[in-house]
DNA sequence: TGCATTAGTTTCAAAAAATGAACTATGGGA
DNA sequence: TCCCATAGTTCATTTTTTGAAACTAATGCA
């Protein structure tokens, strides 16, 4: 399973995954449905252009659909699609990780070491 | 678990994962010990600075370790540590999710829609 | 008429990250 | 004496990302 062609395999997520603000933004819609200006709100201080470039592309990608309500005035809701609620595992895994080894992560560069 | 205070929890696995190469480089060592010169050949067309980089925030991280034969020519070795090793189960997630979805991963944005 | 609200877009500047080319240190061997 | 190989470092430049400020569109209501 973790074989040669495993890294171009994982790379895809990577590259949703990478950018800031990208998880908290998923774990806000983890917690369910949400529109633009809430969205925005539990960000701050996102700007707009970034809030709609991360949305953009988790629409791009399959992982939200946006949902546009005509009235005045309009609204927007964005809701994880079956894909997205399926990258759960991956922050479990995280979280998981970090109880293991997240006491180990201050910096320190205490254990460089010479050959026997 | 998934609770508003994990995102911070998340995060700062995130800081180490989230930079160019890094998977890439995780994976030359999960398959074992490498030298400099090596990691620089497989990761090509990487640059010394960058793979420096890299290398020394895994360092800081407690995630490799460095150790350094001398001789001549002098040579180094990277290593996973414990925690390096445990981050497979993350890597082994993200491959589920892409077995399982990465199919809709071409770019479409044919499912924006109205509200009924 | 013009204000209010939602959800953006546009444009340009600033900051951060990555790169490329050239350089350092070590020390044995031709 | 100079060359080889290893494992980097340094510094200037380019590329990529992020951000701030101001603007647009739709439309019911005072």
């Amino acid at each position: 399973m973790m074989d040669e062609s495993c890294p171009g395999k994982v790379e895809p997520i990577l590259e949703i995954l990478d950018s800031k603000w990208m998880l908290l933004l998923l774990f806000e819609l983890f917690n369910g449905t949400k529109r633009f200006g809430e969205l925005r709100r539990k960000l701050q201080p996102i700007s707009p252009k970034t809030l709609t470039d991360r949305l953009r592309l988790l629409e791009e990608k399959g992982i939200v659909t946006r949902t546009l309500y005509p009235g005045v005035p309009l609204h927007v809701e964005y809701e994880l699609t079956e894909s997205g609620q399926g990258l759960q595992p991956i922050f479990a895994a995280m979280w998981t990780w970090t109880q293991q080894f997240g006491e180990s992560l201050q910096e320190r560069m205490d254990d460089r070491r010479m050959a026997p």
